[in-house]
DNA sequence: CGTATGACGAGCC
DNA sequence: AGGCTCGCCATAC
């Protein structure tokens, strides 16, 4: 295994963990991501871990759930793809697929969704 | 070491 | 509600 990810640091690991801890059919907001792992105002941080983050890394026997991640209004974060498109097609269709349900204007509701992993409400 | 760059977010308008 | 600006934070160069 090339652990490439391995000379990334700390933070990422972090981040990385506490994305792992979203469950399935659930969402969380980079903010959120960011104050749980104990970085608070750190949202693009979270970004960038996830822009970086290991293809095919698994933590705690499972893999990264990055597709639970979106942004604070409820939409995918877009970002360049190999294919020059914003990659968010890819990242919605995982979500669907585990329940998550998309309101008209393609947004997620997270009065509904938000994963409460942290207590916090909304 | 200064500047540019982002899968962000809170405020304002 | 949707668009802009500005602040944040770690990385790239």
């Amino acid at each position: 295994m090339r652990d490439t990810h391995r000379r990334r640091p700390e933070i990422f690991h972090a981040i990385w963990r506490t994305v792992a801890r979203i469950p399935r059919g659930r969402v969380a907001t980079y903010g959120q991501i960011a104050r749980m792992t104990g970085a608070p105002g750190g949202a693009r941080t979270v970004g960038w871990a996830m822009r970086v983050l290991p293809d095919g890394l698994s933590i705690g026997g499972r893999d990264v759930p990055w597709h639970r991640v979106i942004n604070a209004l409820g939409r995918m974060s877009p970002r360049r793809a190999s294919d020059g498109g914003d990659g968010t097609a890819a990242q919605a269709r995982r979500l669907r697929l585990e329940g998550v349900v998309f309101e008209a204007g393609g947004r997620v509701d997270l009065s509904r969704h938000l994963w409460r992993g942290d207590r916090r409400r909304r």
